[in-house]
Order: structure tokens, then sequence, then C-alpha cells
DNA sequence: CTGTTAGCGCCTTCAG
DNA sequence: CTGAAGGCGCTAACAG
């Protein structure tokens, strides 16, 4: 009990009916007040990370990591993390953007373009850092999925492929979009290779029924880049059902180098993403930002490199 | 910028002097003051989720979607939720537990022995709701673990195995050792079958060094309990290196039923914890106990099933 | 246009 | 033992 959890003096009938009028009214105590009371989170600031719970969600747990160890190691300030899970209504739906009490800063994560206009178009009340993608006006950390998509498309060129898919999700985010606008990009300056594009959801199961229907049409890949190692776990579980051997038959690459992808069978190559030092560093922008509002904005790309495995082929 | 974002009247110069020397001084707008003075949080309640930051983390994600369900569809109050990601210290390291002042109310997710020894102790300041473990003092949502490790047992038995191995992890929590008990003390009961325990890292990898471990040591199980679907991942991974097939040599078995289980190859057999509804039921459990300080204890616990895939053998 | 102040809700302290 | 009041930091409103 902590409303009047120090209130000796008063008798404990008293005491009950005290707390049934206040449950009656609905009362909780206000926290706000009780904080500012208490003054001793002068140097605590609250961060918040704006995150979509859709299938995107997986990553969260490698920035959570990330963040927290940055968190820990702070000394300066005390750091406290707020989740702001929206759903399809998208960032219009956080209020502690045009508020400035709800937090002192946020990072913002895949970011619909629909989230894009509208930050383009107001100014938050507080720093904004965006995460895994750009941004004219905003500080971001992000990662170079453009020329990470090249370097794929690359690979299967050289390796002489015929049938090429690229599965990749409708709902798409920024950084999704520039994987397939860098592996298409790369692949129409070759005029020999074929290519489709195959549009699935953004998770196993999307993975795994794309490839069921692309072989349903009687078109057999020999090579498959899947926009996101859980659509590309998927689809090794679909080409194993239909008997298509790996990397022999068709060679498969995926995306952000989560840590099941060692493990698959056969082990998925895949392009790393490093989510953790961006998580890491985004934070501390923002703090940096929050510290000194006059901070100019800071915009990071970290480079990508392919971890070739067993689904893929090398130097043939 | 969001000092002064209202001031008019004050000259650019004048601002940026300002600005300046609040950067010096290190001035951080105090968010707890001006939440009370504006006042509009009168229907808001702060929960906070601690959960460890270890290895255990990748379930978080299915317990977010499951919490945002409930405080998308709660109208009455507004619900903000404050992550503290604990690392080895423990829980201890949460101040909020003893202050009032942090959060209204908090889950407790994977607590560990001394956690568990720490809170019996002492009375926390706010609501709290264990999450998947059980507690004499406190609310709880948990699953039936142990009656889980029976059934799983009891299949390995119908199945007359010669050589059981089970994977369980050295850092462990009372969920798990309710697994691990249940298995045992069914397995116990029958005399014919001999099993192992082995212990492993609660990751893919774990699993995989696991099995590796094993088969080097000689012992070529005929079935494997892995104690959670991320080991039994990795487990699959090193019998498919090794060459043993699964189910023919060796049946596996997971527990969890992540997502992605429906598609490692071949399609893993798991018991199916419903880790989404327990986690709308302990925020709707929490929410109550805050709203209602007098609010009984409540406790509940729900059963587990296995879900037969293709990497167990039934009806032999 | 500029400076002052009241009061948000809470809890400690001090006065009666 | 009981009751009243001050002040945490902030900003809207008001007074000069």
């Amino acid at each position: 009990m902590c409303l009047l959890y120090r209130v000796h003096f008063i008798s404990d009938p008293t005491k009950q009916r005290v707390i049934e009028a206040a449950r009656k009214l609905g009362y909780v105590p206000n926290l706000s007040a009780r904080q500012l009371r208490n003054r001793e989170d002068h140097r605590r600031i609250t961060l918040a990370l704006l995150w979509p719970m859709d299938t995107r969600a997986s990553t969260i747990v490698r920035f959570l990591n990330g963040i927290q160890e940055y968190i820990i190691t702070e000394e300066e300030m005390e750091i406290e993390l707020l989740i702001e899970p929206y759903g399809e209504v998208g960032i219009q739906s956080v209020k502690g953007l045009e508020v400035p009490n709800r937090f002192n800063g946020a990072i913002l994560a895949h970011t619909t373009k629909a989230d894009e206009q509208l930050m383009d178009g107001f100014s938050p009340s507080v720093p904004i850092v965006q995460f895994h993608r750009y941004s004219s006006k905003y500080s971001y950390v992000n990662a170079n999925n453009f020329q990470a998509g090249e370097k794929v498309a690359e690979h299967f060129i050289q390796n002489r492929h015929e049938r090429i898919a690229i599965l990749y999700p409708e709902v798409s985010s920024e950084a999704l979009e520039q994987r397939l606008a860098g592996i298409v990009g790369r692949l129409e300056k070759d005029l020999q290779t074929e290519y489709i594009q195959k549009t699935c959801t953004f998770t196993e199961n999307g993975g795994y029924q794309a490839v069921r229907e692309l072989i349903r049409d009687a078109y057999h890949p020999t090579a498959l880049i899947c926009i996101s190692d859980h659509v590309a776990m998927g689809a090794l579980s679909a080409l194993h059902d239909h008997g298509i051997s790996v990397p022999d038959q068709c060679e498969v690459m995926g995306f952000d180098n989560q840590e099941f992808s060692k493990f698959t069978i056969p082990k998925l190559s895949t392009v790393h993403l490093p989510v953790e030092k961006m998580a890491k560093r985004a934070t501390q922008i923002l703090v940096k930002s929050i510290l000194n509002p006059m901070c100019p904005v800071t915009q990071e790309v970290f480079d990508l490199e392919i971890i070739h495995r067993s689904t893929t082929k090398q130097g043939i």
C-alpha cells in the first residue's frame, strides 16, 4: 500500500475508508508531483523509443541490447527508456512529439513514408534521431542498404544466374526499399541476368508462401534474394519441402544477420546489419542533442558486408 | 528548440546567450514539473517492464505485442510503458521498486532466484505482477511448465527411447527449472528409459555446441529435449552437420513455440507457450491492482500443449 | 512589450 | 496527536 504509506496516526478503519473512497473515485497518485516533490531526478532524462509493433519488431531485442550497454555505462545522466509501440495509425498517435513533457528526446525506428512526411511537416518539441533511415532534417543513424543491395546483386551476377527471384515485403520501410533499389539497380545494368520481384509478408511464413507460389507457377529460381533473414528462413523451409537443394539448385541470400541465421540448414549467407552498434550510436547522438540543444544535426551511415555461409557459392 | 520555444519577445542574440548558458550548466528541462504544470496527465499511469537483458530477451517481442493490444484498447486509462532492462546485477538495481515515484506498477519477468529472495524480503512501493513464475506473495501469470515437462517426457517414454538427452541452460529461471523437474520427474518413474542432462547456454549456439560435445563423447542420443526453441534450433543444425537424421535417428522437442519454429528443417515439434495472452493478462491484473490498491492477489496458470510437427514421431 | 505570480499534486516539516 | 503550509520546476495568465 503506497497511499498513506507513512501516515501512522490514522486508525486502521479510517484508512480503510479513505482507501475505499480513493478507489471509488479512481484516484491514482500523480507520479509527476511525487517526482517533483522528491526532486531526486535532477540528472534523469527520459528517452522514447518509437517502434512499430508489426512484423518488423524482431530487431528490437538487438536494439535494446545495444542501447542498454550505453545506458549502464553513461554515468553523467540517469537514462530512462520509454517504449512507444505504435500501431498502424503511425507516428501521429505519439503525443510526446507535439508536447514537450512526455520525454526529453526520441528515437524513431522504421518509420513509414507517411510518418516521414508528417515529420517533415512539423517541428517536434524534442530532439529526434531517426534510426535506419535517411532524413534531410533530422539526425540519423543509418546503414548503407543501397550499396549492400548492389553487393548482393553483384555476387549473383558473378555466378551467372538464370532466374533470380527477389522476395520483398509489401509493407515497406525506406531501408528495405533501399536494399531493393540497390539490387535492382545493379541487376538492370547486366543485360544477361533475368530476375523477378515477388512480394510477401515480412515473416518466415511470407518467405515460405512466396516460394511455394513461385514453384506452383513453374518458376524455378536459381537464386533467391530475401530482404530479411526471417523471410529467408521461410524460403529455405519451402525449398526443402519441394526438394530443391541449396545452394546447388538455388542459392539463397538474406539480410540482417540475425542470431539464428548461423543455424539454419544450410547456414544462411546474409548481410550483416550492426543493429547493436547503430542503436548505441543513435542513443549517444540523442543524449548529446538533449544536453546541447544547439547541437548540429549528426548523420551517420554504417557500411554493410556480406557474410558468406552455406547457402551461397563462392569463387566459381 | 524546446527551451524558450514560445517566448517571442526575446531577441535572437539574447536567446542564444541563454541557451549557451543553459548548455554550460547542463540544464535539462524537468519533465515532472512540466507534466504537473500542464496537468493533462490525469488518467495516465506508467507501467514498468523489468526484463533481464540476457539471452532470454527474445520473448520480449512477443510480450510487447501482447501488451500493446491491451494498451490500445484500454480507454479508461492512458498507459505508458517503461522498459527497465536490468543486467547481471539483478532486480536490486531497479530504483522504482523502492521509491513510489518512478512508475505506478511493474511486471517482473524471468526473475532469478536471487531476485526472488530479494522480493520476498521487502515490500515494494508499487503493485507488482510476476511474469512466468510462481510467488506466494505477489500476483503472477504463469504457465504450467512442470506439467508440460511431464507431457514431453511421457511422449518419449511412449516411443521407448534408449538414450534421451535433456539440454538445459546454466543460467536458469524458475520456469525453466519447472520444465526440467517435470521431465526428470516423469522419466525417473520409468525405469527402462535412460537419460542424461547436458547444460548449455540459452542460445542457438548453446544447443549446437552441446550436441557436438555429446557426439564427440560418443553419446548418440535417440531423443533430444531442448528447454527452448532457440536451443532446439542449434541442436537441429548440429545433428544435420553430423548426418544424424531427424526424427528417424533422433527425435527433437523444443519449448516455447516461437514464430520461427514452424520453419526449421524439419519443422520443430514444441510446447506452445502463450506469451501474448500471458502478457495481456499480466497487464490487466497490474492495472487493476493500481486502480484498486485493496485488490486481492491474482494468480493464474496457463496450461501448455505439445504441438507435434516433424521432429517427433507419433503413434508408433 | 516585459516582469511577476499563481498553482499544478504531493509530502515533509513545522506549528498548534 | 492533528492540521496547515511551503515549495519542488514549470508556464499560462495577468499586471504593469
